[in-house]
DNA sequence: CAAGCGCAGCGTGAGAGTCC
DNA sequence: GGACTCTCACGCTGCGCTTG
């Protein structure tokens, strides 16, 4: 058990490294290390408070940091919203600049080819995680899900071209982790993978909108076929069914990477940076489960608790 | 001469690696 | 995270050869 002192010094450490990321630069690996010291004094405040040996004074320390950071979230934020009203009017002037000039038509393609790195991608998205065990999209649906995406583009630079879909599948599947999870856990099999796709949202039950992903078809193509006639399996097998000599832990090792696959589409890496921010907020709030003290009334919204996320997060 | 077979060429899509 | 290049696999097509 960590000394009050010792908290007290945590924290501050803790919001002193995540200045100097923000200060620096924001690198999966500073995210990585950064997500690790929020989790190491989550779980020492944790730890302290479950105890009943959490100081008032660590309580203050710790509503003053959530405090101090909520305030910084609110500006970075604002800066985001800046950013983009920037670069949307830096880019209708350049158009406009363009449209009289011999090279527009050019440099207006280079534009489309390189410049625009936020591709309007939420139809694809979609698709992918509404055929999660397949997310193969014929030609026919490739078509069919840009003509949904450009006929609700508000401008041309939300528009998309055939080989951005091509592309943009081919990577989500890689940089999700489709890929690996499909050679380690199907051995490279795809109409395996849709198996226990299937497996795994018969387990999870509900509807596409509770899980945030279906399996999608099982009559995709003759790959599947095949193996559904070969193994005539219902539609109520489990994953123990497709691995029955495997641990527990394996499975559960399984239906991890699945969801963490889930989240990955879900949530794009663009976003990871209002993610932790409010990771980070959440986290003050979650600290101490008790209520403050009526001298600290101001600090109360940053101690409120959160049922739902305090209990998962006293699993850990 | 038609049918069957094997082979090369080509287009397409996917994966891997990489750049920016 | 979008885009590019390279490589590989696969399917389709056309061509030449063989066989009945």
């Amino acid at each position: 058990m960590r000394s009050q002192e010792e908290l007290c010094m945590d924290l501050l450490a803790f919001e002193n490294l995540l200045l100097n990321t923000l200060a620096s630069n924001t690198q999966e690996t500073h995210l990585g290390r950064l997500h690790t010291a929020a989790e190491r004094v989550r779980c020492a405040i944790l730890d302290s408070d479950e105890q009943g040996k959490l100081a008032p004074t660590t309580r203050h320390l710790g509503a003053r940091i959530g405090q101090r950071l909520e305030r910084l979230a609110q500006l970075l934020r604002a800066e985001q919203r800046e950013v983009n009203m920037m670069r949307t009017t830096t880019r209708n002037e350049l158009r406009e600049l363009l449209q009289n000039s011999n090279i527009a038509r050019e440099t207006s393609d280079n534009i489309q080819d390189k410049g625009d790195a936020s591709l309007n991608a939420g139809k694809m998205r979609s698709w992918f995680l509404k055929n999660l065990g397949y997310p193969f999209p014929t030609r026919s649906a490739k078509k069919s899900i840009l003509a949904e995406t450009n006929a609700e583009a508000k401008d041309n630079s939300e528009c998309l071209v055939y080989n951005q879909a091509v592309l943009w599948f081919i990577n989500t599947r890689r940089r999700s982790g489709w890929t690996t999870f499909l050679r380690s856990y199907a051995k490279g099999d795809k109409a395996m993978l849709l198996e226990i796709a299937w497996a795994l949202q018969h387990e999870q039950g509900g509807t596409h909108e509770q899980r945030c992903w279906s399996a999608g078809p099982r009559t995709v193509d003759g790959v599947t076929r095949q193996l559904m006639c070969s193994q005539a399996r219902q539609n109520t097998f489990t994953l123990r069914d497709l691995f029955p000599e495997a641990s527990e832990r394996f499975l559960n090792e399984l239906r991890s990477d699945w969801e963490q696959i889930v989240e990955r589409i879900k949530v794009g890496a663009k976003d990871k940076i209002g993610e932790w921010v409010n990771d980070v907020i959440r986290l003050s709030e979650t600290l101490p489960s008790s209520r403050p003290s009526s001298s600290n009334a101001g600090e109360a919204h940053i101690w409120r608790t959160c049922p739902e996320v305090t209990s998962r997060n006293r699993d850990c």
